[in-house]
DNA sequence: AGAGCCGATTGACCCAGATCAATTTTGGCG
DNA sequence: CGCCAAAATTGATCTGGGTCAATCGGCTCT
């Protein structure tokens, strides 16, 4: 954890009016076990590219990540990134078997994340089936998009795969936002191309031909989904 | 499922001398739940190449593979087919948020399962939160080996995927059997391509470079690694 | 406004792995 | 055993996406 990371006012949040108590792990808690909970996490800020944990570190905390976008991903010994995954508010890192982060996490931008210490969350969780339950229910759910993402990987060409992280990442927001065919990325073009195994430049040659051909539109900060049924036409081939 | 599908004298089998007793979902239970439980699984067996489940199926039932390997997959519109995993004996399938399968799996050769109604299951494991942490423990492993072949997929050539596959695939044998150099491969050349994202000739031709190489033997089916070093060399890189 | 930087784009060329096309090997089975 | 079908191997060729190398464009700092 870098120096900058900065805990906010610890005392003054309540879990009741916290932004993800819908769709987090917490949407599994009654009023009276949130007041409990709440003693439990801390709000911590971390700016634009941040490390708040490394793949391989002794996991100390889990997270639920309240604010902004985070980078999930792994390194090989000589440099290649392959991202997992982006993390976005609702999520919940840092379940393993091992004791250790099994990959490392980035915010991309500004993040606010709900950090609790390993073992009182543990203890809480001790006798609360409910919150067990929603835990696996977050995790079967990830399972089940990892290995969506294997499919991308393994059998789909470039044009397939833009496309399909296009509406995928457009699918996510929709819970978060209004739909909109305005699809932001605050991810780099390098953070999509080690998401999809791909280059860098790749990434960026697809995006033109799609703006080429009319299909979207690169704007600042993300894409316009011009004609979204070609599209999903696209990543579905 | 297929019609030579067959229940296997269902209630003469007994958890407590079940192959994977030690290792499965079932290792979370103690004596007593134990003959409970056994009323809830029927040993049903499946001869090789028969389908157990289907992608979208509405889930019906969870299985516990007892003997045997499953080929777990998934198939995109056009055919292209990507391999999710393998299950060996212990592993435990069906898990889902949807109600229906994530994902195809077939018998590779004759397979034993354990079958259980979900709806009986799903009560049984209600009040006894240590089997659905013992599940969620099975969730979070798969999720770190999901993430792992995801690095593979996106960011390894094909050296290293077959290096990286013989290694990791020895090494789930390890808990089954000794330890051994000699690798038995019961899949076959296109299960193998369709795990690693390749086609069939290039795993074919990676083989027969590696036993020119005099890293591996190709045995009758199976591998045995002459240089086990020198794989492990190929797949770290 | 200009300089410098960093991310993104574009172009030229290359190569790992795909594709296409024969064999060869293996495994039943009468 | 000899015959057939399916799996695996091998060879020849092709190509999608990688690599290498310039720009380009926006942003920040002065």
């Amino acid at each position: 954890m870098k120096p900058s990371m900065v805990t906010i006012e610890p005392n003054r949040h309540f879990c009741s009016d916290c932004a993800v108590r819908g769709s987090a792990v917490c949407s599994s808690l009654d009023a009276a076990e949130l007041r409990e909970f709440e003693h439990l996490g801390r709000r911590v800020h971390f700016d634009g590219s941040e490390t708040v944990f490394s793949e391989e570190d002794i996991t100390a905390s889990f997270y639920n990540l309240l604010e902004g976008v985070m980078r999930l991903y792994k390194l090989l010994p000589d440099g290649r990134r392959q991202i997992v995954g982006f993390a976005l508010p609702g999520d919940f890192l840092g379940m393993n078997i091992s004791g250790r982060h099994n990959f490392s996490a980035d915010a991309i931008g500004g993040v606010t994340v709900c950090q609790f210490a390993k073992a009182p969350f543990g203890r809480f969780i001790e006798d609360r089936p409910h919150l067990l339950r929603r835990i696996n229910e977050l995790a079967v759910r990830e399972l089940s998009q990892a290995r969506n993402h294997m499919v991308l990987l393994g059998r789909r060409s470039a044009d397939e795969k833009v496309a399909a992280f296009l509406l995928g990442w457009r699918e996510r927001l929709v819970s978060l936002k209004e739909r909109s065919d305005t699809v932001p990325l605050p991810m780099s073009r390098q953070d999509i191309a080690d998401y999809l195994g791909l280059t860098i430049e790749t990434v960026s040659r697809t995006f033109t031909k799609l703006e080429r051909h009319g299909v979207i539109e690169i704007i600042h900060g993300g894409v316009s989904l011009l004609d979204p049924a070609k599209v999903e036409a696209l990543a579905a081939a």
